[in-house]
RNA sequence: GGGCCUGUAGCUUAGCCAGGUGGAGCGCACGGCUGAUAACCGUGAGGUCCUGCGUUCGAAUCGCAGCAGGCCCA
């Protein structure tokens, strides 16, 4: 049975109200279940990191991907979808710190790895937790209960099974890389950990002495004199212009070499006093010159290494031009160092005192070494210049200590070297849009440099690589049951530290194997989710059954993240990319379209949005409001705008409900068959449409347009459905009388209703749900339990374009008419005699004459008359404008009267005349006039108003006739009637005696021939109408209708 | 500094790929409707299509150079 609903939208009601009923009927995995036969389709959730915060970015991610699966799903595909969740790494290890006061990696090793690993996993999955309910809030449908996580043991596994596949491929390799370190906390940090503030440094200018020249330099500047005992190169700018100049200081002279436009900032800064430019040489060509190290004598070490000039990009025109390059000591330097095959030479420990290859300077921490380091300088004539410099300089977060870069040795995956397999897979994947994969990720693809996977922390995967001190031999494992086997060990529970660390490997060599301490980098956890979500490698059916992935989503952003490090591990442990199509989304920016940050304080939170307008606003909001692929400026005002499209929808979907249950209308009885007769062709209309409307949306679903497919959705609901149909229909269901028209009616909307609710559905599934189990699961047991288990629509018989397009035209029609009303002052209430068509089209004639009474009927017109195609209304007036320019010379002197005659002139005659003999003769005058010395202007007649559109024009006639007016007041009569009935809050089945006092005669009268209409309109059992009588009732009020004062009375 | 994306009415946007009179919604003003009613509907005003240069008979649309915002990198 179909039941009446509340009158009011409201969301939050609904929402748990239908969340509750998807629960107790299991809906998700009954509608998973459903699908089990069919094509399969592998979604792999792209894992947010478990912060406990859902963003307004992260519920728009998680949106898009509920609504592709629904819509999958209604496709018949057979979804796999499990929910992901990114656990590791060192964002949680900070929080815990936080929780726990520690200041530092000591900290932590003193209060037990155990221990701490312990609590960054409770963290972890209680904020998995907190999140889980936000986005199941949200109406997201995703595998929640049994969601993959990276903390999990079988997880673990599989980026250790990835590694081992990297192993055994030989793209594993232990090297050196530059890192952000902290000589106090003697650790590598990431670069989300260094803050920056200004600091106070040296600022020095060295000549390095050339090899083979006398008393010939190429000048460096640095910050950090502590660097240059590890100085190996020097790096000019490949384009620039350099020149070797003859510096001139008490009475001496030397060769300088640097940068064209920087000579006289290095010679003033050198307090030369005089100079000659020698030669100029392009930095190309400086290419190869060698220098010594200006400390050699101090370290041994750099009296054997080469010292040459080289050329980088990134070199900038300040300074010298010539920049220091210690490949041990700096991200640069390091490229560089690696690009032309230096020594990556770092004589500094993890606490920042040189080691013993710094030679004198052994010992000594860098904190103390600038000063002794510019005095040696100094001793030798190589310091150019030294003065103070205060620039912003990096800082450990946790205790403030300036960082220090040094090379360190770390474990790579050798990406690079698949550079040109990535390139040819990813170009076998489907991009939408196509740029984010033809241009940002190729390109990104294309710089593709091995990865570092290796971190120096706690909490993550261990890395299960095994060394052997004495042998240096080494052994990856790739499972937990190998490591048992190995270790000889039978039980083993935990894969985390510290308990792994614990676990040695006998050696071919008779010694015993230890793990690296590192963890991975935590971009590797999510990077084999595609199959660590499938159990691989502890099972393989699921695997073989399901990989590749079919679709994934996420922001743009995971161009350089999970896009690429699936790419990566994928490439590394199959050789091929692991999904085949991906859509990428934007960010969710405020409304001035900047980026949300809480130090701006412009951040939504989308569970404020939900509490203020529930979840399918929040959700169609952000599907709707930008391509999935813009950046979406979120407004407030655009947020109150989708709601009120909801509201709209529940107002259409409620309206028909009364009076459905008062006639006992039951869709299982009333059939197409019983009712088709009876459909007016606005009903084959409005059932083409929403067959139109699936396919449309269907059509943008395909290129994962989902703002154009909701806004399609919309505009049906609002432009057809609310604004033209409903208005067409609503006088149908007033009917008592048990008619066919009406039946018609019913079944119109509820098929449309029904409709619509599974088109609505993968993306507002709530409302759609509702709609669903009232008109459809509510009338008929053997439907589908949820809207969610329906077929997308399949059966296009009813749709009929012609239709559509020509009710199109008449709406244009009406409205042209509505605006000529406007313009006569005419009320839709009072009809109006008739409307003028002329159209531009023969169209436009066929629609009218199809459409004959839907236009009668919106523009309250008694008559149509249309015209044919460039024929003219004949009722039309005329007005003759003489045309001057001609007249005027042709007749001379008797041109003025002439024009005065033609002014005179009736102008329909002239005009006649004109068209029909080519000429119009002024007797008195004795002459002829010529069509080109007249124009004609349309007139309007009396009470004709016009206006038009692309494909007619529209006259209306407003003239009042007796009946006009009769109606008319009626009308007014009955409104105001109806509305004192509201103010008693009647229901519409009650009766009620009415009394309507008129002052005035004339209308007293008229309104009497309608006695019988307006007693049917009110519901009146008793209607008195005259002049000067009493009034009464339960309530009583005085009217001013168009200026003639009314009384009326109304009772129950 | 580089790559990619975005820039259209006060606001959110369609149109751009395939050049030919810029189209919606919100807001605003005015009006209508009153059996969806603390709802709904119509009409109107409102545009240097980010700027400049170019290609073309013709540019919001194509090209180049800027400016501003976003993501990523350096």
């Amino acid at each position: 049975m179909i039941h009446v609903v509340g009158s009011q939208y409201n969301p939050k009601d609904m929402e748990s109200l239908i969340t509750s009923f998807w629960d107790e009927i299991g809906a998700y995995s009954k509608v998973r279940e459903l699908r089990r036969g069919g094509e399969k389709f592998f979604f792999v959730d792209g894992p947010p990191y478990t912060t406990g915060r859902v963003h307004l970015g992260t519920a728009w991610n998680k949106v898009i991907k509920d609504s592709i699966l629904r819509f999958k799903s209604m496709h018949g595909f057979h979804v796999r979808d499990r929910a992901g969740w990114d656990m590791h790494g060192l964002p949680i290890e900070v929080k815990v710190e936080g929780v726990l006061g520690f200041k530092s990696k000591k900290d932590i090793e003193s209060y037990g790895v155990d221990k701490f690993v312990a609590k960054c996993k409770e963290f972890a999955l209680s904020h998995k937790d907190e999140m889980t309910v936000q986005f199941e809030s949200l109406g997201v449908w995703l595998n929640w209960k049994d969601p993959y996580m990276t903390l999990r043991n079988e997880y673990i596994e599989a980026a250790w099974w990835t590694l081992k596949e990297a192993h055994n491929k030989n793209l594993l390799e232990r090297g050196l890389r530059v890192v952000n370190w902290c000589p106090r906390c003697e650790t590598a940090i990431a670069d989300s950990e260094v803050d920056y503030s200004d600091e106070t440094d040296h600022s020095i200018y060295v000549k390095f002495p050339l090899s083979n020249a006398d008393n010939e330099f190429i000048v460096i500047w640095t910050t950090t004199p502590w660097t240059i005992p590890a100085n190996i190169a020097v790096a000019v700018h490949p384009s620039f212009e350099y020149v070797r100049v003859r510096a001139v200081k008490n009475g001496a002279s030397e060769v300088l070499i640097v940068a064209e436009e920087l000579v006289e900032n290095v010679l003033r800064a050198g307090r030369y006093t005089d100079y000659e430019i020698l030669n100029a040489i392009p930095g190309n060509n400086l290419v190869g010159t060698a220098y010594e190290h200006p400390l050699k004598d101090k370290i041994p070490k750099q009296a054997v290494f080469a010292h040459n000039v080289y050329t980088a990009d990134f070199v900038t025109a300040e300074n010298t031009g010539c920049v220091h390059i210690a490949p041990g000591h700096g991200m640069d330097d390091f490229l560089i160092g690696v690009e032309y095959g230096l020594p990556i030479f770092c004589p500094v420990d993890s606490s920042g005192s040189y080691t013993e290859d710094a030679g004198k300077y052994a010992g000594l921490n860098v904190r103390d070494a600038g000063d002794i380091v510019l005095s040696d300088l100094e001793e030798r004539g190589l310091l150019l210049a030294s003065g103070r410099v205060t620039h912003r300089y990096g800082h450990c977060w946790r205790c403030d200590t300036p960082i220090i870069y040094r090379a360190t040795e770390q474990w790579f995956l050798q990406i690079s070297k698949l550079k040109e397999a990535m390139l040819d897979e990813i170009s076998k994947v489907d991009w939408y849009p196509d740029w984010a994969g033809s241009a940002r990720f190729h390109d990104w693809v294309s710089g593709a440099r091995d990865w570092c996977i290796s971190r120096q922390r706690y909490w993550g995967v261990p890395i299960p690589i095994w060394v052997c001190d004495s042998c240096g031999s080494i052994e990856v494992i790739g499972t937990m049951d190998e490591l048992k086997a190995r270790a000889g060990q039978s039980e083993l529970v935990e894969l985390h530290r510290p308990y792994v660390d614990d676990i040695e490997l006998p050696c071919e060599c008779g010694d015993r194997k230890k793990r690296v301490e590192d963890v991975f980098d935590v971009w590797f956890d999510s990077a084999v989710a595609s199959w660590a979500t499938l159990g691989f490698p502890g099972k393989s059916e699921e695997f073989d059954a399901w990989w590749p992935a079919n679709f994934i989503t996420e922001g743009y952003d995971q161009t350089r993240g999970w896009f690429y490090s699936q790419l990566g591990a994928s490439m590394v442990a199959f050789g091929r990319v692991p999904y085949k199509s991906v859509l990428v989304h934007g960010f969710a920016l405020d409304d001035t379209g900047r980026k949300m940050s809480k130090r701006i304080g412009n951040v939504i939170d989308p569970k404020e949005v939900m509490e203020r307008f529930g979840a399918e606003t929040l959700r169609y909001y952000v599907l709707s409001s930008s391509a999935p692929w813009d950046d979406l400026k979120f407004g407030w005002d655009e947020v109150a705008n989708t709601h009120r499209m909801f509201n709209i929808l529940w107002n259409v979907y409620r309206f028909p409900l009364p009076y459905m249950v008062l006639d006992g209308f039951d869709p299982k009885k009333t059939t197409y068959n019983s009712i088709k007769h009876a459909l007016r062709v606005e009903d084959k209309w409005i059932l083409s449409g929403v067959k139109s409307l699936a396919e449309r949306v269907e059509l943008e679903m395909e290129e994962y347009e989902l703002h154009n497919a909701t806004r399609a959705i919309s505009e049906f609901i609002l432009d057809d459905l609310s604004r033209w149909y409903i208005q067409l229909t609503r006088p149908r269901v007033w009917n008592e009388a048990n008619d066919p028209d009406k039946l018609a009616a019913y079944w119109v909307l509820h098929t449309v209703l029904s409709d619509l609710a599974i088109i609505i559905a993968p993306f507002a599934p709530f409302i759609a749900e509702t709609i669903y189990q009232n008109l459809v699961r509510g009338t008929d047991n053997n439907a589908p339990e949820s809207v969610h288990m329906c077929d997308w629509q399949k059966d296009f018989s009813m749709q009929n374009p012609e239709l559509e397009e020509q009710m199109e035209i008449v709406r244009d029609i009406v409205e042209a008419a509505s605006n000529a009303r406007q313009k006569a002052k005419r009320k839709l209430r009072w009809p109006i005699r008739r409307i003028i068509i002329k159209p531009n089209t023969k169209k436009t004639i066929k629609a009218v004459k199809t459409l004959r009474k839907v236009i009668l009927e919106q523009c309250n017109s008694k008559d149509i008359l249309i015209l044919d195609v460039d024929e003219e209304w004949n009722e039309l007036g005329v007005k003759v404008i003489p045309k001057p320019a001609i007249i005027g010379p042709a007749f001379k002197q008797n041109a003025g009267k002439v024009r005065e005659a033609l002014k005179e002139a009736n102008s329909i005659a002239v005009k006649h005349s004109i068209d029909t003999l080519g000429r119009f003769e002024i007797p008195e005058l004795n002459i002829t006039v010529l069509p080109e010395m007249v124009e004609f202007k349309e007139v309007l007649p009396k009470d004709i108003t016009i206006a038009g559109f692309s494909k007619a024009l529209v006259y209306v006639d407003s003239a009042l006739t007796r009946n006009i007016e009769a109606e008319g007041y009626s009308r007014e009569i009955i409104r105001r009637l109806q509305d004192m009935r509201k103010e008693l809050n009647l229901r519409v089945e009650d009766k009620i005696s009415a009394v309507v006092n008129i002052n005035d005669e004339r209308i007293t009268d008229l309104v009497l021939e309608w006695e019988e209409a307006i007693v049917h309109e009110i519901r009146s059992k008793v209607l008195v109408i005259g002049m000067d009588i009493k009034v009464k009732g339960a309530l009583v009020k005085e009217w001013n209708v168009e200026g003639i004062m009314m009384t009326m009375g109304i009772s129950k």
